[in-house]
DNA sequence: TACCCCTATTTGTCTGACAACTACGGCCAA
DNA sequence: TTGGCCGTAGTTGTCAGACAAATAGGGGTA
């Protein structure tokens, strides 16, 4: 955590707590310095997490001015984290019911998208995501099983996924992550809404050093978890 | 158009070219900044904006390593644009066609989220969006009559509703975005696959000092336009 | 009223320096 | 041999001060 990562979230949080409404210029670079007793430059990274973040417009001799002050019920879609982790930000408790835990050979795709042998074995998991007791997502892990060490103990596998190839040395930086839409009876399994419709977000989960670590393929009942972001140019 | 911007664009077009692969480390920003001839705060600019968006990851004492190389068939969803300019991006031939151009009164929903009186009056487009003469989508535009300088000529309604704007001052900068996924045979119009599942953008356009500009609502037609982006950390 | 010009303010860039962190190799001891 | 410690070189993070470039606003003039 870095001198500009607290600036930058420190702003963001007086931005979205509505300090500047939308419109509204911020104070100079030089006066946020003071008032932060940091740099100029510090400064000037934190705001350009903000203008990445589409919160703010920052122009040459102008100023920076607040477009959109975040959206707090929503998700971020551009914010990787845990399904866990997004689902205690909304206030919810979040919850799993498994379905299955197995180990097959790897497929052909999947052997070319996790750069391994197409004779490795992966784990796949199937599970139901839900937040205070209301499934919301449907959820397909496939981790090979060289990542864990060896055939994990099933009793091992609770929790965010993050967390256990974490504790296996391998953490998640980024996801390429591909948006689709579907339907239809054959997703998912159990109680679950009639004729729903489901948001895909089909990831592939690297490393810091961009390795492939893991990919899942995450389907969202339509209605239960608004996802949004902030466009920009 | 500033130096930051240029070393910006040209270090995310060697990254996507592949000239430093996944996993390889960029060269240091001294390196860099004597390379291109600028200072190293100009080149620390640039690579943040190439973190922000997800294709490299920086460490402190490390370096910045590239983990995705970017999407090249693909939209990234968190830029904004034109359909015009998207589709065109993508080798394609752009084009609409057009079902109806109205002029109704606004409703309740609208009038808050545009920030104008319940009294207003707006234009309402109904048209698809073609990419080399097949529909890639449906998109329902809502735009404030006064921001047209009063009822407009329908004939004047030709090509981006951005650049409709834009000739009447109304510069779009962000776009708030609420992600869904829709199916039905309400959705659309003329010829359209059989059983289609949607990807919904639900937009609320800003100006550059975050005033309402335009509402739209776009339903692309699964597997005719692939969106992805990289989320991170 | 419209236009021009000047000025104060603000962001963009530069230079040089030091602090903080990381990776790596060598060394030593078990 | 192996494991851990330590020093060193290289890299990014932060600082200070300065000037360039763009913008916004006020005042004067035609």
């Amino acid at each position: 955590m870095t001198q500009s990562d607290r600036v930058a979230r420190d702003l963001r949080e007086r931005v979205e707590s509505g300090e500047w409404p939308t419109g509204r210029r911020l104070p100079g670079e030089h006066q946020l310095a003071t008032q932060y007793g940091v740099s100029r430059s510090t400064v000037r990274t934190a705001l350009q997490d903000l203008e990445s973040r589409g919160l703010t417009v920052t122009r040459h001799g102008s100023g920076t001015v607040v477009v959109a002050t975040g959206h707090d019920h929503q998700a971020d879609i551009r914010r990787l984290e845990s399904m866990t982790e997004t689902i205690r930000r909304r206030g919810l408790e979040p919850g799993m019911r498994y379905r299955s835990i197995s180990i097959r050979d790897i497929s052909k795709e999947e052997a070319e998208e996790l750069q391994l042998s197409p004779s490795a074995e992966v784990v796949e998991i199937e599970r139901a995501l839900t937040a205070d007791a209301e499934v919301v997502a449907f959820s397909y892990d496939v981790i090979p099983v060289d990542h864990l060490g060896g055939a994990p103990d099933p009793s091992e596998i609770t929790g965010s996924v993050f967390a256990l190839l974490g504790r296996h040395g391998h953490h998640v930086a980024v996801a390429t992550t591909e948006l689709h839409a579907a339907h239809g009876d054959d997703i998912g399994w159990g109680e679950k809404p009639e004729d729903a419709s489901y948001l895909v977000l089909a990831q592939n989960h690297l490393d810091g050093e961009g390795r492939p670590v893991f990919l899942s393929s995450t389907y969202f009942i339509e209605g239960r978890f608004p996802f949004g972001l902030v466009r920009h140019r």
